[in-house]
DNA sequence: CCTCGTATGTCAAACGGTTGACATACGAGG
DNA sequence: CCTCGTATGTCAACCGTTTGACATACGAGG
């Protein structure tokens, strides 16, 4: 690997010339500055942002923990994020937890040690203590801890949306399946705002939660189809993400039930599965893209002035198609 | 932050000392080595990952390009090359070319600079000579390029078994939705291997091609919905891949062309995703999980003594569900 | 001729950690 | 008492780049 001395020899300069021509300052002939940029050229140099890191203490690096790139959500969250992180000249560094509280904890030292600038945490199971004494600016989503500004969408405003648009069209006996609500997270005011509506309207649902250390497909199913099984009589059910209302409609077809005939279903997210699906999938929207470029901009803007607690709830709509 | 220097001071040691401790080299007392690890503990040390990166010429850190980590087979790819790469104490920086060459070449000099110490490349567009002077080792996903080694799925089997089945139930009006085959990519042997079945059989299916620079899921239904329409007969379909099948499922759906009773569908990839569509995919299944060890692997171990080219072709076989 | 602005060079410290060479100190075993 | 193994310290170079302090050299303008 060429260094700026090689640069700098084959330039016939010094180095603090190379480095100025680097970096824009001081004087500098347009002879010199061609000379320093052909020699950069001939021997591909390309200058070690390791050194400069540890000279500038920043990396460039944003840490993203999330707890599983394979869901379509945190897929796609992380693609947005990627692309704002990079518009910004970040890198980014991803971190898959798998809901593995220990693998988050080990990120969160890991990505310390790697002297990221920004960390944004997607993922859900650490304890608030893990976090004192880190240096870094922390953004999470859809979770309060403490000092920490933090993303979500407007989550009970979205179960009210969830909740009322089924009784509208008339359901009464409804379900709703969502992540486990041991986990403190913002999410489950969806369940909490969905409660209250269906509550207000002397319905009383069926609450199906996933387990708290499972993220495995498989396991959905063995949540819905006893669900569907045991209550013929089920009209109306509100999924907490489009993965689960793609397995909830799923399941229908094959137990012949109707979509949206017999049984109204609603997912969560709005990611780009929910049109794929068969038939295309009415649920809450949530702004994925700019809650992306909000957890960015949160992240590398963060001045030591306003490093307290922001909250950025994202407004969210339906979108209604074919299963409600 | 705390430094390796806080450390030595507060433990009442030399940095030296407290080196030695980190590394665990030279003599140490068991005594000497409690005190050093409580003072670590107290200021929450970590050593600097950077500093040790530019003494050691290593980054730990893998570059991923990929063009579309959004795309559901990119996206299980993406996660379980973090996987691997973290089993083997490697970082995975992640970069989403969103197919564009541009940014491809972009991201090879930014990984460069940021000494990465292998590349896994399953961005497609770039030319070969991007490649020259780098000196880490890359690994390629369903791409050949001259010296780096490459790990792909049978795409010749794949287009075969697809083809077979095809014609062993009876279709005879066919159709091929393929990526752009002017992208020099393996998985061009897919469309190549069933064209050749099917000329065998005497039967010229109709083919349909994505665009190059598009990556958009709009685009995929402005060309599935015409094909559909422009060919009623049409009764057997073979989409390389499960989400273009997806698209192709949900326009069946639309249209109300019955699948598989008008018309038989096979996927490519077998991602998670062809498990929940409506009805789920018959899919050529390509071993995601393996080859995003091998890749990691690969990039990894190279060793001086083999940086030569390396072929990794894995089977591929055919997942039979519902849709054909 | 003096001065000033421009252009470059020289030198060294700093970023945080690693490592090798070498010194020192202590206790145990012969 | 000498030696050896153990345990630690001292010191400095090194990784690649940046930066500041300071020197030098040249040409133009007054």
């Amino acid at each position: 690997m060429a260094t700026i001395k090689d640069v700098a020899q084959k330039a016939g300069v010094t180095v603090t010339t190379v480095s100025r021509v680097l970096n824009n300052r001081g004087y500098l002939s347009k002879d010199t500055r061609d000379k320093v940029f052909q020699a950069m050229e001939e021997l591909n140099y390309k200058p070690n942002a390791i050194a400069r890191s540890l000279y500038a203490k920043k990396s460039g690096i944003i840490g993203l923990i999330l707890p599983a790139l394979r869901h379509p959500f945190f897929a796609e969250l992380a693609g947005f994020i990627e692309q704002y992180a990079n518009l910004h000249a970040y890198k980014l560094l991803v971190c898959d937890s798998n809901h593995d509280a220990l693998r988050e904890k080990e990120f969160v030292d890991l990505l310390k040690s790697n002297q990221i600038d920004a960390l944004i945490m997607a993922s859900h199971t650490l304890d608030v203590r893990e976090f004192a004494g880190l240096d870094y600016p922390i953004v999470t989503f859809d979770r309060i801890i403490d000092g920490l500004s933090y993303v979500c969408s407007d989550n009970y405003r979205g179960g009210v949306l969830a909740a009322e648009r089924l009784i509208h069209v008339g359901c009464e006996h409804v379900a709703h399946i969502c992540g486990n609500l041991q986990l403190d997270l913002l999410s489950n005011d969806r369940t909490k705002a969905f409660l209250d509506v269906m509550d207000k309207h002397g319905i009383n649902p069926i609450i199906v939660q996933t387990q708290t250390d499972v993220f495995d497909y498989k396991h959905y199913d063995n949540m819905i189809y006893p669900l569907l099984k045991d209550h013929p009589h089920l009209n109306g059910i509100f999924a907490t993400s489009d993965l689960l209302a793609a397995h909830v409609l799923r399941a229908c077809y094959e137990m012949n039930i109707k979509v949206p005939g017999d049984l109204r279903v609603i997912g969560y997210d709005d990611v780009s599965l929910s049109e794929l699906l068969v038939p295309q999938l009415t649920t809450i929207h949530q702004p994925i893209q700019e809650m992306a470029e909000m957890a960015v901009i949160l992240a590398t803007q963060a001045q030591e002035a306003d490093r307290f607690q922001q909250a950025h709830v994202f407004p969210v709509h339906m979108i209604q198609r074919y299963t409600c």
